[in-house]
RNA sequence: GCCGCGUUGGUCAAGGGGUUAAGACGCCUCCCUUUCACGGAGGAAUCACGGGUUCGAAUCCCGUACGUGGUACCA
């Protein structure tokens, strides 16, 4: 229903690689994705580093390595390749891409050349600020007092322009006029040209400002939806203006302006992080100048399937009760018409609840390979992939995030540290004592090493000695396990093994007996 | 200050004039299980507030409040 062209659809990511990738962008990438694969169309990464004094080396391939790890691979991208390259506006200011528009736009007297300095602007707002009015604007109230080709006569602003004096360019914002425009999620916006400054398209170094850059990149791009956070909407005049003027309305792409994703309390941002003992970006990210690491979804042990699954949620539901979807059902189903206008409060404990259900879903081997990475890091060496497996498969509902899986399973190949005592001691006595030391005898003679027979041996040891299995079973557990926790007891002797086995019941009978 | 956007349970949310106001997370109770989970059955919102419009409003309109964003030669 979008497709009211025939042209194909295109719709673009526009990070500035300044820092970690956060919730919300990846968001932002997953609705841009869904949508164009919904559409048949295409997904473009371009990275929006006209911001020289706030480039953060390795910026740029983290946003790539986050957007792999999620499985939303671009189309086109500066790593990826395409047609409408360079996809860094860095390189196509190199090309001139921009300076070109700017000037048209100067000659059609929608914009004008500023040569106030930084000084001169902060003068400027301190002079202007009221009570009243805290943040006084460039707009069309100052710009005849300011310094600019509007206020000089041509031969000054012809001389400035060959002394190489640095300047901007601005928009000249009209004073009276409605902007109105279409958003997707939102229907109709308008807003007041006055109300808004006249924006600096061309910074005084050459480089666009997003502005600029946005509106021309994505028609040279031949974007058709343009995807972006509600915090654009203030600023969106100035593009649909930049459009009428440059390129025509009838070629702007749709807008859809995201609902914001928020924290506990109030807007979501990186600090929460450590704050509230979650994560807030995709992945780990260190900051290069700070060397402070904040921690990623992928690092605390979230699935990629998961991740992507509980963010889609995160502001658009399919209208039935399935809240569980792969990544091919998502794109099937996904529609712009159901994303909600209102900002969501991210909720851990359900974002949890997502990757405990893809543990369960998805068969062992899909993670399995992570799962070793974590013991490993824990100094468990595993070998063999077919009885790892099986364990982990054995534990699977336990686990919550993968390294659940190393509290839950880590028995299995190693003798517990610690024993839970306290659950033993207030029962223990003489009889269990002797019951025990009796079975590991048997024990030793035992036919064929598996979970019946051991439970087989065990009822039968214990009703001869008329106790109840029952009251057995824990200390047991608490033997094997080290704590009261875990999958049927008998299953975990069979498994790990008769000498295992037994070597445990007998340390522990050493602690218990001196209760 | 001004401007924009938003507001259904603690959270995500369905529902768009007449419903007992779905469902999920979390919480609580119970069942299953001689562990922990899984699974199953239950429990707890009158839809921010105030006015309209209407026979009838969570649903439409207007105000107010609150939240959030913008107000940079940052994106």
């Amino acid at each position: 229903m979008y497709l009211c062209s025939m042209s194909k659809v295109r719709v673009r990511f526009a990070p500035s690689p300044t820092g970690g990738l956060h919730l919300g962008g990846v968001r932002t990438v997953l609705y841009n994705y869904l949508f164009a694969k919904n559409n048949g169309g295409d997904f473009i990464v371009r990275i929006e580093d006209t911001d020289q004094t706030r480039y953060v080396p390795g910026a740029e391939q983290y946003i790539f390595d986050c957007l792999q790890w999620c499985g939303l691979e671009p189309d086109e991208s500066p790593l990826h390749g395409g047609e409408y390259g360079p996809y860094r506006q860095s390189e196509r200011k190199e090309k001139g891409i921009y300076q070109q528009y700017a000037e048209q736009l100067i000659k059609d007297g929608h914009a004008y050349y500023a040569f106030d300095t930084p000084e001169e602007l902060e003068q400027m707002r301190t002079m202007y600020t009221t009570a009243d009015n805290p943040s006084p604007q460039y707009d069309h109230h100052l710009r005849m007092k300011m310094k600019n080709s509007l206020t000089l006569t041509a031969d000054e602003v012809n001389t400035l322009l060959t002394n190489g004096t640095k300047h901007a360019i601005r928009i000249k914002m009209p004073e009276n006029e409605i902007i109105a425009f279409n958003d997707m999620i939102r229907g109709d916006i308008q807003n007041e040209s006055g109300l808004v400054d006249d924006k600096v398209l061309l910074k005084a170094d050459g480089m666009p400002t997003y502005h600029l850059a946005v509106v021309v990149d994505d028609y040279l791009m031949k974007i058709t939806h343009a995807f972006r956070g509600e915090e654009w909407l203030p600023s969106a005049p100035v593009h649909v203006l930049l459009w009428k003027y440059l390129f025509g309305l009838d070629k702007m792409p749709q807008w859809a302006h995201l609902p914001l994703i928020l924290g506990p309390s109030g807007k979501l941002s990186k600090r929460d992080g450590a704050k509230y003992g979650f994560p807030v970006f995709a992945m780990n990210w260190m900051d290069p100048k700070t060397n402070e690491l904040t921690e990623g979804f992928k690092e605390r042990g979230f699935l990629p399937e998961a991740f992507i699954n509980l963010l889609a949620l995160l502001g658009w539901n399919a209208g039935t009760e399935q809240e569980l979807f792969t990544k091919e059902e998502l794109i099937q189903q996904f529609s712009m018409e159901r994303v909600h206008s209102g900002g969501a409060k991210f909720d851990f404990e359900k974002a949890k609840w997502f990757n405990h259900e893809w543990i369960k879903k998805l068969p062992v081997n899909h993670y399995s390979d992570k799962v070793k990475n974590i013991f490993e890091n824990n100094g468990l060496a595993v070998e063999g992939n077919e009885k790892f497996e099986s364990i982990l498969s054995l534990v699977s509902d336990r686990c919550t995030l993968l390294p659940d899986f190393y509290t839950q399973a880590g028995f299995f190949f190693k003798d517990p540290e610690t024993l839970d005592t306290e659950s033993v001691k207030p029962k223990w006595n003489a009889d269990k004592q002797h019951f025990f030391t009796e079975w590991i005898t048997q024990l030793n003679s035992i036919s064929s090493w598996d979970a019946v027979a051991i439970e087989q041996s065990f009822k039968e040891l214990a009703t001869a000695k008329n106790i109840k299995p029952g009251d057995l079973q824990m200390p047991l557990r608490v033997m094997l396990v080290g704590g009261k926790f875990g999958p049927p007891v008998f299953v975990i002797a069979a498994t790990i093994g008769k000498a295992a086995a037994i070597n445990r019941i007998q340390q522990a009978l050493g602690i218990f007996s001196t209760f």
